[in-house]
DNA sequence: TGCATAATGTTATATCATAACAAGTCAAGG
DNA sequence: CCTTGACTTGTTATGATATAACATTATGCA
């Protein structure tokens, strides 16, 4: 093989071995879901299988016409049912910004992501956020607010789309149109 | 009066002159809007004056509830467009997590906002996420990606509620009950 | 084998958001 | 004054996202 991964902390812009990362956490999620107990059934796999495609999140919508075309159901809660369950097990996250689902590119690790959403060509890439999160908890406890749970999304322009200079900033909302 | 606000970082929790806090942020929004040669109508400004009402969020629909019921149109795109011009304006945030809309505290000062969000009292609180934006940015940098825009919502206990100990955690998608 | 649990699939509906068009308002210039 | 053009408000209709409730099938274990 040649180039793995970048560095260990931001992979999914540089050109990588992706048959390799995908399968690595297509590994890592089978033990996971061991360990806990829980079964990564043909529809579950193959949801996340989809998610590890592009390093691009998808609409619950998109991965449905994905799994109805390869002969699953159908309906709204084929989709959401799957990606709940992968949610749950932290091998995909939800971007909330983006009302769409990334598969998470280092399970098992704990972890606080934070996600840079390319507005150009909409890779979204996962970056650990241990010191965002730090900075973000160390002002809240200012306030006396003890935080659960942080989502940390940043919208940009990633290496590969710095110098597109001035696209529209349209789209931000959509997924992914490619 | 008595006590104004906490302290100028965040003040949400902490109980304050609350009419003082809700006009002030009021008459910015009037200088705001002359200020960019935009006009602050009845229902702009009354859709404003309710999202300052609680420090909480509110639903569009939920906006348009009220604003229909006090005269003004019946149909969403009457909230949505009030909506869409507080936020063009920076008068007010959405809160993607929530699906959901809070009014700036401090409006017209550059910043960063992040989002304390109470899963027990559902109390938003806007804090400044300067230390928090400035990590981001540099894990960001790290693989070359630039940050052109952040969120930050974190979900957790408020002051108040810090020693609510264990409740549900549900209704965390949900907005305000009361 | 038979039972309990969990997974899958369905129908139906809830919730959030915007496109497209019609009618009213308002200020600036003729 | 009164026209005109930009803007605001309102409508109808539809699109996009998400979940509740229930029937059926699969799985693992006593």
């Amino acid at each position: 093989m040649m180039s793995s991964t970048a560095s260990d902390s931001t992979l999914a812009f540089a050109s990588h071995d992706h048959s390799h990362c995908a399968g690595d956490v297509l590994a890592q999620a089978e033990a996971i879901s061991l360990a806990k107990g829980a079964r990564l059934t043909p529809v579950r796999r193959r949801t996340l299988e989809l998610l590890l495609e592009g390093h691009r999140a998808m609409g619950a919508y998109d991965v449905l016409e994905r799994l109805a075309a390869e002969g699953y159901g159908k309906q709204p809660p084929v989709a959401y049912r799957a990606l709940e369950f992968l949610v749950d097990l932290g091998l995909v996250h939800r971007i909330n910004r983006l009302n769409a689902f990334a598969a998470c590119t280092h399970p098992g690790q704990t972890h606080t992501p934070a996600f840079l959403i390319c507005r150009i060509c909409h890779l979204v890439a996962e970056t650990p956020a241990t010191r965002t999160r730090a900075a973000l908890e160390a002002t809240a406890a200012e306030s006396g607010f003890v935080v659960e749970f942080a989502s940390f999304e940043a919208v940009g322009r990633c290496p590969g789309c710095a110098d597109v200079a001035e696209v529209d900033g349209a789209g931000l909302g959509g997924v992914a149109p490619a």
